[in-house]
DNA sequence: GGCGGTTACGTAAGGCGTAAGAATT
DNA sequence: AATTCTTACGCCTTACGTAACCGCC
């Protein structure tokens, strides 16, 4: 059977061209690396040494062989090489996915600082609600889950990753504009735009409550589920609406960012949630760095 | 040390994520089976299959590695195919060498021909004057040659591939050029383009051999070394030539060829000649095929 | 005749099989 | 409790070393 150790021997000899000295390399004796290099030609069917001449010569399919079997070593070695570098998470592949909103925050910095430490990683990412990462961890569809709801799971971790405070988004030239801060009982019976409670729950009930806290009563004039589409909504001068301070960084004109003149102002925080279960040591890599 | 049966028990494992169905498809038992993999993990450095579960799954590591692994066994596969062919000269390479360019029009049905039996030989020309080939040859700096000189060396051997006479060319339009056989006797102080000693010495040393046989003194008014040039000085009337049948193949308006009328004109020969020490087996599958 | 590779033979390492043990479902 | 992987131990293959034997320069 046809072993590494044949490529090794027939290397060694087929480079010194002289089996003493190529046994002497391979701290070994000469009788058994002939009787390898016996073997090895016998597995290949083929002469690969000319022996009737010194010094000794390759025959072509020797040559060939010489080659391939250099191949065949290095070939060998990268595998090792490539298993210890996934291990510790230096290389290998992610998947993460992103809800609409984080897309604004931190996330592209995040990446760019991941990349430059760990650059044989691939990243890969979905667009994924929360409810659906959830899932998509759970069977191993992902690999890291960017998502604002806290998660109740014991098979699911997470790890906030950025916590900033709600702020009130307003049209250009409206006269809250002039506000430096929005006191809470003005929005009371104001237009607002709000968040779709089904598909963006989190931010829904992160305004009711603060409603309901403050006995307040908006108008809420339409929902929308995506963070850029409530700025779009608000800039047009349909109505004001509670955002993510991180609203800031989207690229429409005419809206203005005000904070709300509380002591504790709603948080909202953004999480990086895995699955206990998924080994991956990528995962390990990407959340050190976050530390 | 890491062997080939290490990357193949490993496949089997990783395949079948099961070391019993492993074990059996490589005919053999679980235990020495497990032993191998710990020693394969061992080497690696880092753990490949995760044990802990059933059934067994592949740590990241182990994913790659089992990419790699195969890619390992295709190579030595490949190793071993690429010497056998080679050793029956299916597969490798020729260094042909050619007297002049001319030779090529010859040459070109030959290499097509060798083409289709051994795509996968690939063929590389040189232009050599005889002597140079003999040398190249001498030193394997090439493996076959084409040439017309008889070769005097033991270590050299010959094999002719084409006879053909030799017959005058004629500028279209000449007196000469309305014979349907040229007596020799009419070349008797005729003007005549003659090939050059010094480089064309086969050539030179048969025309002058027909000239003392028969007591001609023609009047050698220029003398070339290629072909081509001759053709080209007979088409442009400076006088006729004694040439090689396949000169009729050059593409040159303006002249004719017209045998000598002779029982026996003098012959042409066109020789193979190869090192017979070179084993490349591409030579013998060139050879056979001349046959 | 010396250098270099092969053949002959003895040894010892180690791969493999059998049997018993541990762990997960 | 059953299936599955690991540990323990003995055998037997085989890779390797020593010694003697050819075959070229």
């Amino acid at each position: 059977m046809l072993e590494l150790r044949h490529f090794r021997y027939f290397i060694a000899v087929a480079e010194e061209l002289h089996f003493g000295k190529a046994a002497q390399r391979l701290f070994m004796t000469q009788p058994p690396l002939s009787m390898q290099i016996r073997q090895l030609e016998e597995t290949v069917g083929v002469p690969l040494i000319v022996r009737d001449s010194r010094p000794i010569s390759l025959t072509a399919a020797g040559e060939v062989f010489l080659i391939q079997a250099k191949e065949v070593l290095r070939q060998s070695e990268s595998a090792i090489k490539h298993a210890q570098l996934t291990s510790v998470g230096k290389e290998g592949h992610l998947i993460i996915a992103v809800t609409s909103a984080s897309v604004f925050s931190i996330l592209s910095q995040l990446i760019a600082t991941f990349k430059q430490s760990y650059p044989y990683v691939s990243l890969e990412f979905k667009e994924m609600v929360s409810k659906d990462q959830i899932e998509a961890l759970n069977q191993n569809d992902i690999n890291i889950g960017l998502i604002r709801s806290p998660v109740d799971q014991k098979k699911i971790n997470i790890m906030p990753v950025q916590v900033e405070p709600i702020v009130v988004a307003i049209p250009k030239g409206s006269d809250l504009a002039d506000f430096e801060s929005i006191p809470v009982d003005v929005l009371d019976g104001t237009a607002l735009i709000g968040f779709a409670p089904d598909t963006a729950e989190y931010f829904c009930k992160l305004s009711e409550k603060l409603f309901t806290t403050h006995n307040i009563k908006p108008l809420i004039v339409q929902t929308a589920t995506q963070l850029h589409t409530i700025i779009a909504l608000v800039a047009a001068g349909l109505g004001i609406a509670l955002v993510p301070e991180s609203a800031g960084r989207i690229n429409i004109e005419n809206f203005v960012l005000r904070p709300l003149a509380l002591d504790s102002p709603p948080q909202a925080e953004l999480c990086l949630a895995w699955n206990k279960n998924d080994h991956n040591p990528a995962i390990s890599s990407f959340l050190e760095l976050l530390k």
